[in-house]
DNA sequence: AATGAATATGAGAACTATTCACAACTGTAA
DNA sequence: TTACAGTTGTGAATAGTTCTCATATTCATT
């Protein structure tokens, strides 16, 4: 909890850094995000930001994830089927695995495979700005 | 040229085989298909089909894309920004680098990298089903 | 505490990419 | 050549997201 107050802090010192305003609604969806411990999309976002601040509109979850994108304080992924999905930009980086049957998320983190790629790209003369890795798995029996 | 023949023969006869009307409309898309060296989306190919044939429309575009993609005849992608872009299944399977300022696409395959991403899934439990491996780059100055 | 100006808000319209519904048409096997 | 199941184009429908705009709110300054 104190945890999830910590991450709220620095959300919050984030967008006052950067000169955005902390509104009741994005102070909401912080806490959501800070609580999150899955891979929600703005849908479901929103429906938990309303039961803690009834006057938050799905323009305004739209607006304020874009806002902490940009912020770096959010991520944002584009799974197979359906919207986006969110979670905040805690600890390293890392890639995903994404169970086809039930859905489940599992993150995990593959220095020799981050390696790789940016031997690749410098082999032919680029350098990786970002990249998507998604493993679309079925557990094995 | 007697390749993108080929290509559209083979195309032709797998849809043949799974009992899938080869029409007008459908051939001209194949052979725009055939032709493509790039990655178009759906919009892009119904222009190139309609210079071939003028009676082929956008939901066909879309519906023989589906049928072609379940034949294993097409890939799919859904890369950053924008719709769906697709590509004839040639050759071995391969990964993608987007030069993120040019929108390029530069194909690139990596044995290592697939080796490891079995190898992660499996000591997770999982074994994976298909995965998504896009490098968005920027040229080396 | 009050002010004010810039910023954020909710509601719903608009937009983009894609799929669907349906009546008319057409490949294909016999 | 026929018959019928699969396919078509059109336009409507859907899903996810962004935009518009009049109103409300934040917060630095007083």
């Amino acid at each position: 909890m104190s945890n999830e107050n910590d991450m709220t802090e620095k959300m919050t010192a984030a967008l006052r850094k950067a000169g955005i305003r902390v509104t009741r609604q994005r102070i909401a969806l912080l806490g959501v995000l800070a609580d999150a411990t899955d891979h929600p999309d703005a849908v479901e976002l929103h429906g938990r930001a309303r039961a803690v601040e009834p006057s938050v509109s799905l323009a305004t979850v739209y607006r304020t994830l874009s806002v902490l994108e940009e912020q770096g304080v959010v991520h944002r992924h584009a799974f197979e089927g359906g919207g986006a999905r969110f979670e905040t930009t805690h600890e390293e980086h890392h890639d995903h695995i994404l169970d086809v049957d039930t859905g489940e998320v599992i993150e995990f983190q593959s220095d020799k495979i981050e390696q790789l790629q940016d031997a690749i790209a410098q082999e032919l003369g680029y350098e990786v700005v970002h990249h998507r890795l998604e493993l679309y798995c079925r557990k094995k029996t």
